[in-house]
DNA sequence: TCTTGGAGTGTTATCGCTAACATGATCCTC
DNA sequence: GAGGATCATGTTAGCGATAACACTCCAAGA
């Protein structure tokens, strides 16, 4: 609106014809010099490049997408939640994006129902993202992205296995197998699960990769303890499976349920892992500071933000791909909150 | 780029005109409805609309940003931490955000440092955001925005307290001061204090609130403990601090310090709180469920938020504000890491 | 010598919108 | 009922870039 006042007379930013006029050419010339057009004579490209540097010129992204109807912006769908998890993937996201040249404008939504994400998606379509990332760790979430119309390059993160969408996925089942067969290893008869909410993908995919290790080594499979993320939730669910003595081997479906149960097993009196052996999932940071230091699986974050680039940059000049899907696999991380059980 | 084909001819997204010529009337008509200019007859609006419905026309942002020179854009720089503070007030500023209309824009950094923090920023002025907001918790990312120049709307969040520009904090030194006193008040004879990366100024203000907290009551001050934000440092802190009998009340900077302190006295047989109390700092979700339940103190990032976006949106409309720096009390939630020191 | 073609550059149109001014109708005021 | 204000709408001119095409050289080949 106002434009600073330089000397008594009004400014602007300088424009491609200003940096034309300094350099003696035309402003086609300089957008070429711009774009790295290979028919410029060397000698008038260092004109440009002085005349840019002299005046400060900073390209107008907006004419530029005007006219081009791309912009390098990738929008970012994701619920609005500190989760660890999410929150460490967006973070890798944003830093991959930005390493590519490509600014990343977020749009997070309280709920992760149809609607919401819905609009989410309008809102950046209306920027005219180049495309669209949505971490959709749900089944109402995965669902509000079937109404995204063909032709916006999407990349799902976390989303339905079964989509046909290109998509990245830490490998849940993996991780809960390899964590489940840790505890088995160690001596445990059976594991008993916490897990998160049942309408989460990373949940579920958790919960049959606990079953399929108890099955493979023939072990008896006890009762799902359904919960949430919460550590609240890991603590109601610690304080049933403190009272019940057969229970020696708890793989938590996050860091902070391990936390709650941990809480719930020391006010019963019971030692970890003396008496029972906790494995969690995600590896915050502080996790090798609980007490015990927990054992848990840390999925590969950086990996996984590379991937969904790569989708999205693949499709962004490719149309469709051969292999949309990607999976990232996790890593167990051995601390002490595992022993063999009591005798 | 590929337009979609529908019924083998090639279409594009609706422009304004194509509204227009539906409903009958000139382009500017429809961008009189569209920015709600008073002067549109009633029929005529509802034509515009049912038009803009039938064809799912949606404006397009670069073109307005090409003709007006601003965005509805925020610019947002942060470090590129998973820290808890931090990617709280992120969330907390985006939503408030979204509610007034503004998308956000994020650029993070990896390091607080002035030539990254520039670039972070020329960034944002390229995509010519309406303002900024930059999160900038060091001296370090204080000077890098003295670069920035005026003109350019500006609220710097948790930054340097004696800052004469726009800037939101909390009230770092009224909650350690709660802290200390709140421990002091049990009856601990002084207050030992655990304190963030002394660079940062909210690890500052906690430790100028304990010195004030302590002073006040006449207290021995202690020599400062000076640690990071980590659960890792907080342990090798409360190593030491447990080898100290006459340390019987400790104030981490942070819940995770406090948590790896925890962990520390733990193994070296001291009781929380028996043997010595805690308080921390943030609330951290899973807080409540450390062992044993961490007393800390609350910072309220929704109204850090709120309060970032106002003095904002006020200079955007507005121009230099009268009082441009605003404070957020935090509040101090009694658990159970403190109790009076042994006898 | 006369094409032919590509390298280097300029000219013009265009993207979709808002700002500024122009126009015509309607209403009030004296 | 004439003149001016106000309302409702249209017309035109940009914003700052890229795309498409035109043009001028000049070297290479017929």
């Amino acid at each position: 609106m106002d434009d600073p006042v330089v000397g008594g007379r009004v400014t602007r930013d300088p424009a491609m014809t200003d940096v034309a006029r300094l350099a003696g050419v035309s402003h086609q010339t300089v957008s070429r010099v711009l774009n790295g057009h290979p028919n410029v004579r060397e000698q008038t490209r260092l004109r440009v490049r002085a005349a840019i540097a002299e005046l400060g010129y900073r390209p107008n992204k907006a004419a530029r997408a005007l006219v081009t109807g791309r912009t390098q912006l990738i929008g970012v769908v994701a619920a609005n939640s500190t989760l660890f998890g999410p929150a460490s993937l967006l973070a890798a996201f944003e830093s991959a994006a930005g390493e590519a040249g490509f600014a990343v404008s977020l749009k997070r939504v309280k709920v992760l129902d149809r609607s919401s994400i819905a609009e989410a998606v309008e809102h950046h379509r209306d920027q005219r993202v180049a495309g669209i990332v949505a971490i959709a760790p749900t089944a109402s979430a995965n669902e509000a992205l079937a109404d995204i119309p063909a032709g916006v390059p999407l990349v799902t993160v976390d989303g339905d296995p079964r989509r046909a969408t290109p998509m990245v996925t830490v490998d849940q089942q993996a991780g809960a197998f390899d964590a489940t067969h840790h505890l088995l290893a160690a001596g445990h008869r059976t594991v008993w699960h916490v897990s998160g909410p049942p309408d989460w993908f990373d949940a579920q995919g958790r919960v049959t990769g606990w079953q399929k290790a108890l099955e493979e080594a023939g072990a008896e499979i006890p009762p799902l303890v359904a919960a949430d993320w919460s550590a609240a939730a890991g603590y109601r669910a610690g304080q049933m499976l403190a009272r019940m003595p057969e229970v020696t081997a708890v793989f938590a479906a996050n860091d902070h349920l391990a936390l709650g149960i941990l809480r719930a097993m020391s006010e019963r009196g019971k030692h970890v892992p003396a008496d029972v052996s906790i494995v969690g999932f995600d590896d915050v940071p502080e996790a090798e500071y609980f007490i015990p230091p927990l054992t848990t699986i840390r999925p590969d974050f950086k990996a996984v933000a590379r991937e969904t680039l790569s989708l999205l940059l693949a499709q962004l000049d490719g149309g469709p791909l051969d292999t949309p899907q990607r999976t990232v696999g996790p890593q167990l991380i051995a601390r002490a909150s595992v022993a063999p059980p009591p005798q």
